[in-house]
DNA sequence: GATGAATGAGCATTCATTCAT
DNA sequence: AATGAATGAATGCTCATTCAT
């Protein structure tokens, strides 16, 4: 008759919080935030309404949460990638990427329709400025490493193709991913 | 107390529906088709909202009628085009679609929401995709008439790259947009 | 086909808001402002929710424009009996609190209730002083022109009693109201 | 690890229970009994909300077993009362009601909401009703003793003026509470 | 005796849409 | 053509209450 261990409840909150920060990331990312209710949330995770509210304060506070998530799972996996050589880096930043996308596409629309509107959560403007730095400074870093000319520019040239690609996979019926991938591999000699 | 004539009273139909559909384009493109209410239109208008529903059924119906209004529109700019040498089309294209960017930045804004979760408005994924179609077919042409190996694969590949800068330019502060661009135009030798 | 005239509107509106105002004052009165549901008074007014927060950004509104129509409502009521000697004044003013409390029960139980609790709703503290001290000093000068002693605390003695009967009358059943009032109006020979 | 004795366990249990009422009794008297949490309650306490259910079978029921405490209590006054000179009672009434006031605020704030609106909380009514009877009782019995005319009139008239001096108190900033106390002190020559 | 995760009915509020004028 | 008062379904959120441990 004692009540659960602070390690039980300490998993089972971490757990719940999971599942709703996954169940949301595919609400978000299929209908978008606004049109996601924080019923549909629940009804989805099979949980009640009140227990969201149990462990957030409100519907921004799970889409910052989200937010938040996968900027750190994103800095972590950028972290691993730092020690090899800088041209075995690029090729994991691409391969990486569009794998990302095709297997990730809710995360990637997402991002996406937070980084096109990002006046509509304020708070997350500047996380997400922080996180493009961030991502340009490791290109940066490897082109200057390659003895680009300009390499920052270099960097912003396969951010925006990358990005494209994002856009054209999620936008796209049969678009040819695979084969942009080639091309830009074979283009940057990898 | 004469009555308007019909030619008067047609123009200032048009002129409503035009102001309607720009103002829309405006708050859709800064705060979201979802966040935009009705009565915020019809206020930013100058209008009220019995107005605007008297020119369109609903608020969907705004949307629709503005996104076909950018189809036409850019098939009009598109055919412009069609005549001239196919470096200069490419350079329109590229040199076209930066100078939208930067001024019609609200526009680009919105169309990119759209395309990033085109399941929202149901409707509008068969006409997003005939869009984008067209757009690919003129670029793939110009490719095959500078002949290159794959100009399809080129075409998506300048797509990509072209929706990329667009991103980045919404989402990022200094974004060095005039650089890409006559990085590219170099990269075409144009 | 012409839309109503400003006229017409304004009256409408008035109208309307007097009636969400008139129909919470009985609901707060009886109920208390927090057992009492928007959607109660919207039906105990015999209109839709929707235009309730057409006329009142919130509940809370309601209570503060409520209050504050009361207190303009008390200042005129006061104004009226300023120019009477002062023994009239002082009749008029306890044969008219007794008739207030007797008739208009509802509006003093909200108020009083308002009183008691002068935290539960901020901003409103403050009127609520301001309001005391504008009948204190009414009441004061009264007692001076009657050359009491100590005209401040004769006036709170007063204001004292008539609360005190007031709260008597919400109170209790068979409250001898009208027998206090004829011992008061004797005790200061009236 | 043995188990607690039974007289541990009673003495815990009276224990919780008062650390519920007098938790319950500060909120109450200060954001009021709708504007108090259950959640809000418990953590005054220092204990879970679970434990509250455990002692009361609703909030409800907290507000009726503190209601009936502070009836019993306030017996237990008058009845220590009973046996001296009626205007050692009568001044102790007063100056004992004005002490209560200046040191148990809250108590009265609470019990004073419950008196402006009775039909808040349904089977308290009566009991209230009681309560004031018996003070009644007490008061004309002195006035009695001290042979007034009216006995139960002037019990009246000093109830009203009490409870008029404990809603200034409450209401008013620097209320002059004393001043009045001995006003009245010196009215019944006490 | 004690905990706090979980539930769901209920409430304040918003907003697309209608309609009388 | 034009207005804005009016509606009500839908949504975010709260909170008393339950229950497994």
């Amino acid at each position: 008759m004692s009540p659960r261990s602070k390690e039980e409840n300490l998993k089972i909150q971490q757990q719940t919080r999971q599942n709703i920060l996954f169940t949301a990331l595919q609400a978000f990312g299929e209908k978008g935030y606004a049109n996601t209710t924080v019923s549909y949330i629940a009804k989805e995770a099979g949980i009640s309404k009140g227990l969201i509210y149990h462990y957030f304060e409100s519907k921004e506070e799970i889409l910052k949460s989200l937010f938040h998530f996968l900027v750190e799972m994103s800095k972590g996996i950028m972290n691993d990638a730092q020690e090899k050589a800088p041209q075995e880096q690029l090729k994991q930043i691409i391969t990486g990427s569009v794998a990302f996308v095709k297997t990730q596409t809710n995360t990637v629309r997402f991002m996406t329709s937070l980084a096109v509107q990002p006046a509509v959560i304020a708070d997350i403007e500047d996380l997400l400025e922080t996180q493009k730095e961030l991502l340009m400074t490791a290109m940066k870093n490897i082109f200057e490493a390659l003895a680009y000319e300009q390499p920052e520019l270099e960097a912003y040239h396969i951010g925006a193709f990358l990005d494209g690609i994002s856009l054209g996979y999620m936008a796209t019926k049969d678009y040819p991913i695979d084969q942009l991938e080639q091309k830009i591999l074979k283009h940057y000699k990898l």
